[in-house]
DNA sequence: ATTTTGCGAAACCGATTGGTTGCATGTATA
DNA sequence: TATACATGCAACCAATCGGTTTCGCAAAAT
């Protein structure tokens, strides 16, 4: 069972419920009013989020609310930053090529 | 077949091809080196990429080179700003809560 | 006390996935 | 020209995925 965040965003059911979440908990029944899907295949999705540790639940009586943990997020950036900082150096090298392409024509 | 950018970085084999060539570009059995997996499941990740838009192809004799659009990348960054914008919003209600008890406390 | 409501869990099903094997094709090399 | 090499592509296979149906269990409502 491989669950991490990549595998947990891949499913477009599974990011358009993150979004309508971030703005505020919601009830698995009232989420799956916003889409097709039956509240099991919902509430399914929302079992592979809490996973992956994207999910917080609020138990309200008989009710669970689910929040974001936008913390988890960040995960997503952190693997972003390492092509960010590949791109950095990629211009680094890029300026000093330049730099001595200009000093070779002065000579 | 469904064939999205979150689709193509759910596989942790694509997203380390991905910063293998980030690099620089490579041939197909070059990064099959630096797996376990055969080079003709590599092959089929790099058409996965490729279909994506992740990667473009430069041919050098019987050779080809794949390298990596980073541009594309930009697309996951792109859909993180939702929830950095909604964030941003919580944290200002936040401060217009505390705006409004401090307030209260001074009447 | 009985019924309704909100929910998770299990069983099942067709579609998709990631992998392998076996080709076909085009390019270097002898 | 014959051979070795680099690669893509199609066929196949077990495993996984996303969905539905059915069930059981509590908490509310009647």
């Amino acid at each position: 069972m491989r669950r991490d965040i990549f595998q947990a965003i891949a499913d477009p059911t599974r990011r358009a419920i993150l979004v309508l979440i971030a703005v505020h908990a919601m009830t698995p029944n009232a989420i799956a009013e916003h889409f097709d899907s039956s509240r099991q295949s919902i509430s399914k999705h929302l079992r592979i989020l809490s996973e992956c540790e994207l999910l917080a639940q609020k138990q309200e009586g008989r009710e669970i609310f689910y929040e974001l943990k936008i913390d988890k997020m960040k995960e997503i950036d952190i693997w972003l930053d390492k092509f960010r900082k590949i791109m950095e150096e990629r211009f680094q090298q890029l300026d000093e090529i330049l730099l001595l392409t200009i000093k070779n024509k002065k000579k």
